[in-house]
DNA sequence: ACCAAAATGTTCAGTATCGTACAAAAATGA
DNA sequence: TCATTTTTGTACGATACTGAACATTTTGGT
């Protein structure tokens, strides 16, 4: 992508991302955003439509690269020491989020952060299904697997918004434990 | 100015000035430059010939913004209580000066210290030219304002890259008790 | 309910930046 | 010394951004 249209990009999200911190999305203007991202405004529309179409994009560029390597692939694919590999591969998901900590506080807040959430979840369980299921065998994997999905996201957001000085492997040693 | 001006004019000051906090101006080189910045060749060759021509406008821009509102108007262009005036007129350019701390801290190391010196100096012999005359009567005018210049640059110098903690009025009391 | 102000969304000509290529000069190192 | 790499400066077509204008819709206050 045109090195322009990178700057640009980010200066947008960045400057949504700081009004989502004071501001709820639905308050949010589409003028505010231009003005905080200082770019034209005809600049914004041939990036994004809408405010929701933004928020969207928002969201999808940060599981891409979130999500990007695919973990399971890098372990070999192999979780037959289950607990464990899924631990880690949690962990290095937690590492890449706090890369986008600052994006994800202001995401988070208001209703943004159900809209994030719904999206979150999504990609969480394709990530999770096939691990989750192998954890448990008393409960029915579809009901573990959701539960995991939400937890996951909850903890996630427990994290961003109030607790960021704890670390990726905390975090993960914590899931981990409450989903046991 | 063009919006798109002052964004690459910024990038390229920012990256220029980051750069001479570690290496010295020589052995700077436009690629880095052109890289910290993350703005495309033909771009920087836009803005500028050369990196010394760039070194000057980095000086001019600040100046520019350090002296624009002439404070001897301000205050009425009225010295009568000499000593006084001068002092809160050093304070304001002190503050002016603390504003862009960042980039000064870069442009006062090594080599590129010593040209951004001769340049201040031109600036403030002009500015003090009126009001330092009506300190001094034993003395020479002209040399006590070539030393008042000269102390009030290496003041400068001293607080910026080793002292930021004092504050501008407390450099400014500072550099009166000194040349009185 | 009404009006003034602000926000929205679109259009378009002008311009700055991009990316790439290129030849020449300078630096590096063997 | 010679070869290799890096840097320099310039050129140019493609393109993203700008800024301004405009009609329309929404907002907020009286």
């Amino acid at each position: 992508m045109d090195r322009r249209q990178q700057k640009t990009r980010k200066a947008i999200f960045d400057a949504f991302s700081t009004l989502l911190e004071r501001k709820s999305f639905g308050s949010i203007t589409v003028q505010e955003i231009i003005d905080g991202a200082n770019v034209g405004r005809s600049t914004f529309y041939a990036h994004f439509e809408t405010k929701e179409s933004l928020l969207e994009a928002m969201c999808t560029d940060i599981f891409q690269h979130v999500f990007s390597d695919d973990l399971r692939q890098e372990n070999g694919h192999d979780f037959s020491h289950a607990g464990h590999d899924f631990e880690k591969e949690i962990t290095h998901i937690l590492y890449h989020l706090q890369d986008n900590r600052k994006n994800l506080k202001g995401l988070l807040s208001c209703e943004s952060g159900e809209i994030f959430m719904g999206y979150f979840k999504e990609y969480l369980r394709e990530m999770f299904s096939d691990s989750v299921k192998k954890l448990h065998y008393t409960l029915p994997p579809e009901y573990v697997l959701h539960m995991a999905v939400c937890s996951f996201a909850e903890t996630l957001r427990w994290w961003i918004t109030e607790h960021n000085d704890y670390t990726p492997e905390q975090i993960a040693s914590y899931f981990m434990e409450y989903i046991s």
